[in-house]
DNA sequence: ATATAACGTGTAAAAGTTACACTAAGTAAT
DNA sequence: ATTACTTAGTGTAACTTTTACACGTTATAT
């Protein structure tokens, strides 16, 4: 709400969070800077916001730069406007989390147009980041700690067609502790959001598992339950 | 993250929506208009930050000039920063929420040096308000209906020494639902989290309730914790 | 003394959560 | 073809939590 227009411009920026999920780990898009300041650190992907477009299509953008996708699952999360946050004047930021799906047939590679480098890496084997990434990064980790446990995310992660068992992989890397199978499999079922798509995983060693899908539809149900594990 | 310096740069405001309970009635401070644009309508308290305060000290500066209060239970829930929100050019608010003490002793009054007027508004009978102030306040209690089941944030509303009944009201009115008193009160001194001050309620009628006080320092374990009502 | 209105308490049924271990099925190697 | 290996897939009983439900007690006001 504003009185007088403005006395003080600030600039601000996004920076966001993208996880994926690879090989039994959870992963995040890092990348390389190439400037001063920071220059050589690792840093959160993040670009100042365009005149004409809001947060969420600057997220989006930042996103599609990076990876080339589109139609990702990308939510807000914090604001983080210290006075200090960046040595060369006040910026704002707003923090935006994304899950994308790495798996699959494609493994996703980033495209560095961008910056120097850019790599997934796993977050159990996080670097030092530039500014306050460190702060904003662990906030986003939080955030999709606490949201995973209200809300269907974790197939975001996954590929369209999935098994139980790497979904329960999904829940145990972010929440950071094993399941039980069998409780695992009788809650996640009793939601009815899988579709059972009657189809085993082809090319696997060993016995080939029940691929599911998460059924949008039926969606409404679970939103905003408690999902205890 | 910011590659290169300001390209462009953006006027940043902080809006609060500052939650009261008071005779059973949730409210919500409004202030009355001055100014164009929207003036004479209804709006959020808010502000331009300035340029040598963070975020959160520009909220509470907002608090403490309309009501004189300082160290008041603030978070900040989102940012909105479509392209059209305001009128008069790219405006991003970043937006808190707060719990005031209305009751007690001393009725809080607000001090309106800092619009036309400024009311303690019942949240049923929210007017229209300016600008995107509705979605603002909106999403804001919905926040607060989630994070209520989550923390402590009921006591924020509540004098020091209240009774069980009171705060049963406080959570009953977040919710929307009535509760049963028996569960209420067996599940709130489950948590062992409020101090029973072997003193009752003075100057009222009928029976006199027991006092408790929030005891922080047990508070820890029940963070996290969903609380089911 | 009486009427009033809110205070404060317990239990049993139902639902949900937890802990726990083996057989089935498919692959790979010999 | 047999065997060894690895993951898939399944049920039950104990325990915990949640829900539903009603009445005697106590302080005040008249």
């Amino acid at each position: 709400m504003i009185e007088v227009l403005p006395q003080f411009n600030s600039t601000f920026s996004i920076d966001c969070i993208l996880f994926g999920f690879d090989e039994g780990e959870l992963k995040v898009l890092l990348i390389e800077r190439n400037e001063e300041p920071f220059k050589d650190w690792w840093a959160l992907p993040g670009n100042l916001v365009i005149e004409n477009e809001s947060l969420d299509q600057s997220a989006s953008r930042i996103l599609h730069e990076l990876t080339g996708l589109d139609n990702v699952y990308m939510e807000q999360f914090h604001t983080f406007g210290d006075i200090g946050r960046h040595p060369q004047g006040r910026i704002i930021s707003v923090a935006y989390y994304a899950m994308l799906r790495l798996g699959g047939d494609k493994a996703l590679k980033p495209v560095s147009t961008y910056a120097k480098q850019a790599y997934w890496i796993n977050v159990k084997e996080l670097p030092k980041l530039a500014f306050d990434h460190q702060k904003i990064f662990s906030q986003g980790l939080e955030k999709i700690k606490r949201r995973i446990k209200h809300q269907p995310i974790a197939f975001e992660l996954l590929p369209e067609k999935f098994t139980l068992t790497q979904l329960q992989n999904v829940y145990e890397v972010i929440l950071g502790k094993k399941l039980d199978k069998r409780n695992f499999r009788k809650k996640m079922l009793s939601f009815n959001v899988l579709k059972d798509l009657n189809e085993k995983q082809k090319g696997v060693s060993f016995r080939a598992a029940t691929l599911y899908r998460f059924d949008k539809r039926k969606y409404g149900k679970l939103f905003g339950k408690e999902i205890t594990f």
